[in-house]
DNA sequence: ATAATTATATCGTAACATACGATATAATAA
DNA sequence: TTATTATATCGTATGTTACGATATAATTAT
């Protein structure tokens, strides 16, 4: 069984090993992390990029800081608790994180192209309930 | 159809997002990056290692001398040509790759067990076929 | 044989990145 | 009014990333 799930990821790192974007940016690991949190979770602050990546509340602050510098996040005051700072993706973050974390889109469409309409089928509909169940882990 | 592609993608970084390991460990991006290439390809030497990242030789040396330093990479000599290097993980550099870029198999096993049979077996078949596929990527 | 090429390695240097303790500020809660 | 919470900033230390210049050793071309 935990062989299944050892198959599966090497399918997993494969794919991604494949169809990544090519490496451009000098982009450091600590900043993808915060971009998918950011993404990826509705109310982010400096406090849960923080506890995320496992630092102290003042690192994570200087990261937030350079990242808004960059123009790959900005902030936004939460207006029910002042002292709260709510973490957004500028347009630039956005693109960041997709050409590093995401599969290249015209190579996933090529891929997609090849197969039989069958089998486009069984990958959207794996990647789906994939994901909607990954969303019930803890 | 490119708005499947979207889709899909966006799949793809929730099961990532949902599924990884915890991050624990401070390695940079690059350093990943290399140990994916290492694992994936079959005789990667330094310049392999400077072509994919896009990056200089000598840098390309210097991350190897200290990733094999930090004893996650050790070199071979190619015994064809002794001018080459040849390249592999030890373990370390396979356990930190791993808990780098695959879905943590506690949580995927988990996930899997929630899917009825029908489902799991369209899973797996989804993720063999874009494996296989992606490998007839340029 | 000698010269050119190729694959790595090393040195010097520079610019950032990463992280934390200590301290500060401002908003909210007790 | 005091305590707590959420960020921010300063000083400091170490590590990372990168490149040009230069060096060495193996292979290939002449």
């Amino acid at each position: 069984m935990s062989s299944n799930v050892k198959r599966l990821n090497e399918y997993w790192t494969d794919i991604y090993f494949h169809m990544h974007y090519p490496h451009k940016e000098k982009i450091s690991h600590q900043v993808i992390r915060i971009l998918q949190l950011v993404e990826k979770k509705e109310e982010v602050g400096v406090n849960e990029v923080a506890t995320y990546l496992q630092i102290s509340h003042n690192t994570a602050s200087e990261h937030v800081k350079r990242m808004v510098e960059k123009n790959l996040l900005f902030k936004e005051r939460d207006l029910l608790d002042e002292r709260r700072v709510l973490l957004h993706l500028t347009q630039p973050g956005k693109e960041v994180l997709h050409r590093n974390t995401s599969l290249d889109e015209e190579k996933l469409e090529q891929v997609m192209n090849q197969l039989a309409d069958k089998e486009r089928a069984v990958v959207e509909q794996a990647f789906k309930l994939l994901s909607e169940q990954a969303k019930t882990c803890l």
